[in-house]
DNA sequence: TTGCCCACGTA
DNA sequence: CGTACGTGGGCAAT
């Protein structure tokens, strides 16, 4: 049977916290920027002690702001020590949520300290036969261990490296029995506590003394045995020792209402404790708690529940449109996941699986060549109209695109995506994996049960795929409420509803529709580059004087530093840089004949390897490259674009915008682009409510001219070419957080001169330096910044310890606000463009989005009655305190188009 | 085959 | 020592 000796588990709250506090970086935060590390240190030595002991009772301590009777004995008691640092404070009323909420009582008594509580209460214990485990990083608790029943786990560092002292265990650790401790102590002195030891007194020599005459009054009984110095030290030191004495014994007899049956363990509820962890993003400390304290409390269950769904194959077209059917009239919110050949989205589909939102977690799952089949795609469309029920899924637009695609379905019904939420909630975290959100928001391990079975066997019949899908789909269908109640609790409901949402269906439609790409054009430029890639290469082999890999940054390095013995200007993390600007800096100082052979070849080889090359592979049997949009990749809030990069097509040299040509209208239409004109720095104008700025956007002038007119200090007129540059350069270098030796290096000026510009600058906009200080305090504070529309971004680089890496995260800071409202706006005004097509029943399609450029496939009739409608959708997205301007090209490719 | 670095195209 | 991306080549580790 069990040990009928009962055992309490008493912590030092506020020891162990400061400890936990030193050892887990501050960067521990949860993504709204709540620094945690303390509150997760504790709560996770909480975890572990309370598993590893199993205790039957259980209290924490803590000190109280209230003075002590050790302060009135000696007002300098604790003087002297560092200022408690604000994020530690910060963390303490968590610290008490947590005990709070896992319903662990604490215990604090005015006048006393948290070990004068715990020696209290372990005395009363070890009176009623109970075993006693005093845990902390304080070493005053020692001296408890005089009792058989006390014990003390000793947090040596960290917060996993303890030490379980018994009364043996504290005679080795310090020479002295734990009755001596305060005797020991008192010699030794308390650095911490600004208690001043004997010179020349250390520990061992404490316990040596100790040992040999028992206590303080024997020692000072024996003075004239001991050398002369320690004789001499001890009688100068002796008022001071018995005070250390009287201030380090704890009082076991603070009177205080608690009894050890008040100290139990458990009573708290799973659901709001799981609420808690979630919040503090605590995600593994979840499993472990239940795992420590489910062994006790029989209120709390199993770790996580896997999920374990029915799946019903349906193999006839008449059973998958009686499914869609049947969730169609249930009229309630129902779950979808696809099941692809290849990348989702990009490749066909394989099979549906329709979680329809029952209790019992069925779902149907059908192969995807059923799509075919018209009665399918009639009950499809029909579930799918507006005013069907609600559809929820993670990914949907790579769904949206597939339906799409394959059966002519567009969707109009999307509530919830669970993978554009859980964006929106940490945009900074990358990845949004069905199964970690699941598993911590909810609780639910997404894996199959006879994974191991399944994983690496041939799936014939599909069936693990099915099932896969199948969990997928209610899974999202779980997860979708919790991530509904982050949203609006982070005030990004409204962002996600009217925004992102709206906006996954135009980018589905997009990236279905495609743009038409001239095969042919392609060919003849990929032979030409070619040809001119391989004639440079023969010249800069010529040039080194042997042949070598031009493509190799090692190789290069190897012909330009050692058998050219050119000069490095920069280096990068492996040795000296080949970059553009180094081999332009080495051209302009030495001038050998290489170098512009090698500009000018990869110039050429980019061209041809990156784009001629390989975009003719990515052209679909259409005619046309159907590239990704990705909605969720950015920290930002930008859309981006893959395979290919839609988003990077050259356009700045001649040679690159040739390309561009490539990029055609299909016949009977034209190509026409958008772009909003200086829309970052509009959009800084109007955050920074810079009088200078808003007046130069209000007046209609050049932006970079009046810069330059205030940065030089020349009128407007007279404002010269290379002074505009220098504007321009500062205007964009500013919303990214340059500073002067940045804009010195980029414009080949010497940084004091650099500098006088920026003073210059923020002389003439001074709100543009105030809004940016104040953006960084704003982020420093709350952990994330904000753009117009709300959108947050965390940046932990703020709470670093490094300098540098805190520096990048103000330039983050920066730069964040500005893009990610840019981005904003033009979301809104896609989606305005979107519902303008529609409503006027154009023919136009919008086909790219270039960051703050739209490309639209118009029909050749249609151009003057569609360009009013995009400049209104634009222009009209948001209102700022700058107008909103739009330019517009139109052409046969998006080279004269633009 | 995978992952890293460098380089470079765009906004 | 200016932000945000995606891609391709080379190369070392696997």
């Amino acid at each position: 049977m069990t040990d009928p000796r009962r055992k309490l588990l008493l912590l030092d709250g506020h020891s162990l916290a400061y400890r936990a506090f030193y050892a887990l970086p501050t960067d521990l935060a949860t993504s709204s920027g709540q620094v945690t590390n303390a509150v997760y240190g504790f709560t996770s030595m909480l975890i572990k002690v309370v598993g590893d002991e199993k205790p039957d009772h259980l209290g924490v301590a803590f000190d109280t702001k209230a003075v002590t009777f050790r302060k009135e004995m000696d007002a300098t008691y604790k003087a002297g020590r560092k200022e408690t640092p604000d994020l530690f404070l910060a963390q303490l009323p968590l610290i008490r949520q947590v005990l709070e909420t896992l319903a662990v009582p604490v215990i604090e008594v005015d006048g006393v300290e948290a070990d004068d509580v715990i020696a209290t209460l372990a005395e009363r214990a070890s009176g009623e036969g109970i075993d006693v485990i005093i845990v902390t990083g304080d070493r005053d608790s020692y001296q408890l261990v005089r009792d058989p029943h006390v014990r003390v786990l000793y947090n040596k560092r960290g917060v996993s490296d303890y030490a379980l002292y018994d009364e043996a265990g504290i005679f080795e650790r310090t020479g002295v029995t734990p009755a001596q401790y305060p005797e020991y102590a008192s010699l030794r002195g308390d650095k911490s506590d600004n208690l001043p030891g004997v010179p020349g007194i250390g520990e061992k020599t404490a316990a040596k003394l100790i040992n040999t005459y028992e206590n303080l009054e024997g020692i000072f009984e024996h003075l004239d045995d001991l050398p002369p110095k320690q004789r001499t030290n001890l009688a100068e030191g002796r008022d001071q020792v018995f005070h250390n004495r009287a201030m380090s014994v704890l009082r076991r007899d603070v009177p205080f209402e608690c009894a050890i049956e008040d100290l139990h363990i458990g009573g708290w509820d799973q659901e709001t404790v799981r609420e808690l962890f979630h919040q503090l993003e605590f995600r593994t400390l979840y499993p472990r708690l239940l795992d420590a304290f489910g062994a006790i409390d029989s209120e709390s269950s199993q770790v996580s529940a896997a999920l374990d769904v029915e799946v019903t194959r349906l193999n006839s077209t008449s059973d998958l449109a009686g499914a869609l059917d049947a969730v169609r009239k249930q009229g309630t919110r129902y779950g979808l996941d696809a099941d692809w050949q290849g990348v989702a989205g990009s490749s066909p589909l394989r099979g549906l699986a329709l979680a329809n939102g029952d209790a019992d977690d069925s779902v149907a799952y059908a192969p995807a060549d059923l799509l075919a089949d018209p009665e399918v795609r009639a009950s499809l469309t029909a579930l799918m109209a507006t005013g069907g029920p609600p559809l929820v899924a993670h990914h949907a637009k790579e769904l949206m695109h597939g339906l799409l695609r394959e059966a002519g379905v567009e969707v109009h019904t999307l509530e919830l995506d669970t993978a554009v939420m859980a964006y929106l909630v940490d945009p900074a975290e990358g990845k949004y994996d069905l199964g970690d959100l699941v598993g911590r928001y909810s609780g639910i391990e997404l894996v199959s049960p006879n994974r191991a079975v399944v994983e690496g066997t041939l799936d014939l019949d599909g069936d693990a795929a099915g099932d896969d899908a199948g969990r997928r789909a209610v899974a999202a269908l779980r997860l979708a409420p919790e991530l509904t109640a982050v949203l609006e609790a982070r005030e990004l409901w409204t962002l996600y509803d009217t925004v992102e949402r709206p906006l996954i269906g135009v980018l589905a439609i997009m990236e279905a529709t495609g743009i038409r790409v001239d095969r042919e054009f392609l060919d003849v430029m990929r032979a030409d580059l070619q040809k001119r890639c391989n004639e440079l290469e023969t010249k800069i082999h010529d040039h080194a004087g042997e042949p070598f890999l031009v493509n190799s940054v090692p190789q290069l390095r190897r012909i330009l530093f050692e058998v050219l013995e050119l000069t490095p200007v920069k280096r990068t993390k492996t040795g000296p840089s080949t970059d553009a600007d180094s081999l332009q800096k080495m051209a302009a100082a030495g001038d050998h004949p290489i170098l512009p052979d090698l500009l000018k070849y990869r110039e050429v080889e980019k061209l041809r390897g990156t784009y001629a090359e390989a975009l003719p592979r990515l052209i679909a049997a259409d005619g046309r490259i159907h590239a990704t949009f990705n909605q969720i990749a950015t920290t930002t809030g930008r859309i981006s674009s893959e395979n290919p990069n839609l988003q990077n097509i050259p356009i700045r040299t001649e040679e690159g915008k040739l390309l561009r040509r490539a990029f055609v209208a299909e016949d009977g239409y034209g190509l026409l682009t958008a772009d909003y004109s200086q829309i970052e720095l509009r959009i800084l104008a109007h955050l920074a409510k810079d009088p200078g700025l808003i007046d130069a956007f209000a007046r209609g002038v050049d932006v970079h001219t009046v810069t330059a007119s205030k940065v030089f200090g020349v009128a407007e007129a007279d404002v010269a070419d290379h002074h505009r540059r220098f504007a321009k350069v500062v205007n964009y270098g500013l919303a990214y957080g340059m500073e002067a030796y940045g804009l010195a290096q980029r414009m080949d000026i010497p940084t004091d001169q650099a500098k006088e510009i920026l003073d210059n600058y923020f002389a003439g906009f001074p709100n543009v330096r105030a809004f940016m200080e104040q953006t960084i305090l704003d982020a420093k504070a709350r952990g994330y910044t904000t753009t117009i529309l709300g959108r947050r971004r965390q940046i932990t680089e703020l709470a670093s310890d490094n300098f540098r890496i805190r520096q990048m995260g103000e330039r983050m800071a920066q730069n964040a606000p500005v893009q990610g409202s840019a981005a904003d706006i033009f979301k809104v005004a896609m989606i305005r463009m979107d519902r303008a097509l529609r409503d006027g029943g154009f023919g136009t399609r919008m086909i790219l989005t270039v960051h703050d450029e739209l490309v639209f496939e118009v029909p050749l009739d249609e151009r003057s009655a569609i360009e009013p409608v995009i400049r209104e959708a634009m222009e009209g997205a948001i209102e700022l305190d700058v107008p909103l301007v739009v330019d517009m090209g139109f052409g046969p490719s998006w080279a004269e188009a633009k």
